[in-house]
DNA sequence: GCCTTATTGTGAGTTAGTAATAATAAGTGT
DNA sequence: ACACTTATTATTACTAACTCACAATAAGGC
């Protein structure tokens, strides 16, 4: 298997943070690494592939103490359950269609991170932001075409 | 009292929507912008005040569907059930503060609706976009100063 | 290898909803 | 004003996605 670096570099990463190396851990941030945008459940399903004993309970410990680490980033799309990626620090963005539920990443908006700094109204009191998280909802092109198919041929290029 | 215009105003509203009017969704409109950026829990006890025998599961029911028809827009801050306000159709923001959770309206970033043109990645399928929910988090001025006294002089500003 | 304490597992409990159906009442026509 | 049709609401389950308390386990320093 050729996950030899992945596994070192999470450990180390792990170790700066002041955590123990345990393969539940390496479990959860390999899952996450190969499945980007997931929720907790298939990140413990795919994380059982190759640790077959992790509870859900675990999975969600690890996810929430990560994520405070920022070691993964986690967002909420409407209707949805929370998603996590590896992808942290540089403050991209993301686009949900609102018909299949697909999620793209999307690069910060405005160079670098203009997105940090909102236009307060005058009687507000400006806070000082951390994080602007964007998300974009829309209709992907797939759903698209689905949509403007006429009526009478349906259900022919549903198939993923 | 003097909320016979705004009570007329909704009604007119609801009926160019084609839906009857109630005083379930009378009640809820009014509790929402009373209230804004609340979550359903807080609109069912102030739409009480004026309607004790409405239930939670027709709150859920009125705000749901007043949402699809763009009467109420909602959004889901991390960590946070649900929030709904009336001011619809400006592409505003909001403003959360992590520490105490309140919420601010945020006027759109960059001028008009920029917002909603995010620059793809070369790989990605573009999407048609939407809306933009940008949601900016971080620590408002009253948490700040909280957090900033010194440890041994606590708990006496945290009220309120 | 042992020992301390972080980490994980076990099992129950909670929040914020959704779903199915019966009861009610808005608005239309008379 | 009255009846009637059907949207709307109330009632009652039921579920998803977590959270909490505590017992069992195992990392990593000695």
């Amino acid at each position: 298997m050729e996950h030899f670096d992945g596994q070192e570099a999470w450990a180390a990463a792990l170790r700066a943070h002041g955590r123990r190396v345990t393969k539940q851990r390496l479990a959860v941030l390999a899952a996450v690494e190969r499945h980007p945008h997931s929720p907790a459940e298939s990140i413990l399903a795919a994380a059982r592939a190759e640790l077959p004993e992790l509870t859900a309970q675990s999975v969600y410990v690890v996810l929430g103490d990560l994520t405070d680490l920022h070691m993964l980033r986690r967002f909420e799309p409407p209707h949805s359950p929370a998603l996590y990626e590896t992808r942290v620090g540089d403050n991209h963005h993301h686009a949900i269609c609102i018909s299949c539920g697909r999620v793209e990443d999307v690069d910060c908006a405005v160079g670098h991170a203009p997105c940090l700094t909102p236009h307060w109204n005058p009687d507000a009191k400006p806070m000082t932001i951390q994080i602007a998280d964007v998300m974009y909802q829309g209709i992907c092109q797939e759903c698209q075409q689905a949509q403007q198919l006429p009526p009478h041929s349906p259900s022919q290029e549903k198939e993923k």
